[in-house]
DNA sequence: ACGCAGCGTTACGCTTACGTAAGCTTCGCG
DNA sequence: CGCGAAGCTTACGTAAGCGTAACGCTGCGT
């Protein structure tokens, strides 16, 4: 579990996701497996980029936008312009999710209030319904 | 602007989206414009169903799932059945919204931490280059 | 009357994010 | 030794959400 190493298979139980989406992620630089063979191998820096995959689609972020910020949490060192150019993106990121925070709070609020004049409605088809 | 009809040129600037996004829109059931002819004329209704549209996407709802919500905002009145089922669906929603908004909680707090991380990192760079 | 801007329809195109099928290699097991 | 399961590559298929012609009708300013 808490190994160097996962395989493919492993993976796709560990993350539900199946072996074609881990292969298609690594054909798009966003996980970089090693080899055993040509079985793929992946690390546990693999594992945390999945996460961070995964996390960023549910908050609806393409693969590519992902991509980028993935080198805010994987610095490539001695690379300045990229490290500021990730800083930036992530910067940017942040505020459209402290936005997005707010209309989510917003959105609970009026989702609520819909439900509740909704559940009235019901009540008041079976009441006219006269069960 | 606060006319009961919007053409479909006016929609497009109130609301930043083409025509074509429109008429696709209302091709999947989701907008219902008049037409004075054969032209489209939207709505009070069709602007709030628009704005749903727009803030249901932005939290990464597809056009289906919208369609089926917006059945709780403009309930059918006299159709229990649909009722109770936009009912059941605006409320699994409201769960799914309030686990995200734990969640993005989380990453914002994530983001934050690593782009402090980052500009640690780049100041470090900065000295270390001896400007 | 003329021209063209604006709307409408039809239909094919394109991108994202995989699904799925075909065909080859490899590994473990009876 | 044989073979079936699992992995790999290559490549075509697919659904969603519009973009982009292509072509026709219409109203309006000159």
């Amino acid at each position: 579990m808490t190994e160097t190493y996962m395989t493919i298979r492993e993976m796709c139980d560990t993350y539900e996701v199946t072996p074609r989406t881990l292969r298609f992620y690594e054909s798009k630089e966003l996980l970089f497996p090693e080899r055993q063979g040509n079985r793929r191998l992946f690390t546990k820096r693999d594992r945390a980029r999945l996460k961070l995959i995964l996390r960023g689609k549910r908050f609806g972020f393409s693969l590519e936008e992902i991509r980028q910020l993935l080198d805010l949490y994987n610095p490539v060192q001695n690379n300045l312009p990229q490290m500021l150019k990730a800083s930036d993106l992530g910067k940017a990121h942040l505020k459209d999710l402290e936005a997005r925070r707010i209309e989510l709070d917003e959105v609970i609020a009026d989702l609520k209030r819909q439900l509740d004049v909704g559940d009235k409605l019901i009540a008041a088809a079976h009441l006219s319904a006269a069960e």
